[in-house]
DNA sequence: GTATAATCGAGACGGTACGTCTTGTCTTCGA
DNA sequence: TCGAAGACAAGACGTACCGTCTCGATTATAC
């Protein structure tokens, strides 16, 4: 009359996971976004295209964001490069040009799904730290790139990295939420320009 | 009783407008909004707040970020300074200030409005026209400001004043959304003297 | 500072009413129902048929079944026969007939009227009173018709005039609400026949 | 996640339905049937007093009034007794005073729903169908009776079953909607009499 | 190799909110 | 000064999804 091990709530084992399972739900997930926006993706939706239960969905992810998040983003834009070709400009072009490609198309893939994120990011808190992540991502190359600069004299040595980084990415993800003005390499130019003059040593 | 005109689908007539309503529910908007967010914020809550069908919400509004914008917006935000002080950084200082002034504190007031419109422009079409034109407050009095640096001299004649513009609003709205750093006067600092020292004329 | 006449809730002038108005309320009602039924039949349609304030209607009528009423019953069915032929099968045929008539057309007019009525009166207690009333009006006839019969011997003295009546009414009445058969004069025929004979003295 | 068959209407699997929940909406509709009749029985108001989402009563029923039927009916208003004891106005006491016996309490019960049911088939065709159904199951025994008692010599074997059965039936419904005279034995007792002494052979 | 146990598809379930509809009262405006 | 027009509070409608849950039927590990 052992007492069993309580039933407790599992966490999945993952080596069980069903991988064409896995995928149907990201392929789902690309589809329905793609074909109806945000608004159209629900959980119940990306269950039905992919033949699953929605229990499969629960079990795995822990929001529909997150979901979004897998099926597009992890995949390649956590994967920010690390130049270091001893300029300035040329290393934050290496950064940014992929960011502002990968936004561009406003309504379609990637862009859609950074859009989706961040409205989600705004709504529930758990996905904002979550997406916050994210971003850390390109944070953490960029500040690379701004400190190196310093040490070489590119860049003024009090000047604010972090500040700058988000002066960056806020002007790609400005158009990118608003859509009023092309996510271009002449909009990536006069960002890149401006930050690397207005922070020159005197 | 004479000619029974087709009913055809009235827009409601703005005469008729009972004013004490319309402010109850304006009221009870930033009320729940400041209080639960905007997932607690829903129609139903509003109109019971306010003491109020829901139909009088529907007739008036044509979303619930339509809604949140007036509440918070209509009030203030939209007056924007148009300064000429004869100095760059003067100028886009009067203007921005108030900007990261108003979104600073994250969590409530105008900069929980602001993020809730952003995350409906993304899942709503219509809002998303709307809320652009919020926006166009602010960019007209930049264009205008940038314009007249050129002419006296203290911008580069050939900077692209909208490329300039999206830079300054996109790192105040970046930090908003995020919330990984203050947005306070040393940021709009940065910000501002990145813009100005970044392009001035060789 | 004599009290002036306090303002009160007025009891309508039914001096000042308007027949044009009554008029069109009143052939509106009929072509909704006939067109539409019951179901469609609403306030508001009748109004914006009539081309008629909604408040036009509330103010002269306590339910929409009373303006039924009015409009497709007192024009014709109050006026019930009160025969005196000397015989009673001849006396119910001149009382009943009608009734069979009128009803006979289950989706259309009179029948409609009956019908929607009926239903009200289940569901409006107020209105329940008024339509009995209008049944009240054939109990009247059919009661002094039998209690001719019981003096001349047609009929056993202690049969139970009200019992028959409601057999005679409420066979013609299940037919109207179920529609399974048709209330033609066969049935008409069959009814007063039975009750006739089996009330006969021994 | 094989074939993504089409969506498709399902119809849902009764095998899973939850018997608990099914049985606690039936008592729930009885008892607000009951205290407060037919207008204040509201899909919301089943479904708070069983503890039930609205979307469980709209997946296992077409409409409010199918749910009044099922809780009412199915319970024991179809079991119509069969009987045959060789003499005619006993075989039709047998089937009538239970009839008349249910529907005399014309406020509570059974009289309630019965009322409130009659009401709404008169407003919605498609309940009206189903409604007829019941009817149907008193016709049944009432047409054997009859024919066996046109074999045994008892009545004409010319007399219109059908018509006879609208009779007895009629009167019951008629005093049923109308609660102008109690729906007592006495009344059963002319009913049948009359249909018995009016159509004996002669 | 066989039990054991978890995942899977399916979808019922209790809920919340949606946006619409109708009711009966109240208010405004035009004739 | 009255009535048409319609705004208003109230509240039910029927629908869409949410996130949890229970069912068998596959798997796939672990014994």
């Amino acid at each position: 009359m052992i007492a069993p091990a309580p039933p407790a709530n599992h966490e999945p084992d993952p080596r069980r996971r069903d991988a064409r399972v896995h995928r149907a739900i990201l392929e789902a997930t690309v589809e329905l976004l793609e074909s109806g926006g945000y608004k159209r993706l629900t959980i119940e939706a990306i269950a039905a295209r992919a033949g699953v239960g929605k229990q499969t969905i629960y079990r795995w992810w822990p929001s529909k964001a997150a979901v979004v998040m897998e099926a597009y983003i992890a995949a390649g834009l956590e994967r920010v490069p690390e130049p270091d070709t001893g300029n300035l400009s040329e290393d934050l072009r290496a950064i940014l040009v992929p960011v502002f490609r990968w936004n561009a198309a406003y309504h379609r893939g990637t862009a859609l799904a950074n859009k989706s994120m961040m409205a989600e990011a705004q709504i529930n808190p758990v996905f904002h730290e979550t997406y916050v992540q994210l971003h850390r991502s390109w944070w953490g190359p960029l500040h690379h790139v701004l400190e190196r600069a310093k040490e070489r004299g590119e860049l003024r040595p009090d000047a604010d990295s972090g500040a700058l980084i988000d002066l960056m990415l806020g002007a790609s993800w400005y158009r990118l939420l608003l859509e009023h003005a092309p996510l271009d390499e002449r909009f990536a130019e006069v960002v890149i320009a401006t930050v690397v003059n207005g922070n020159r040593p005197r």
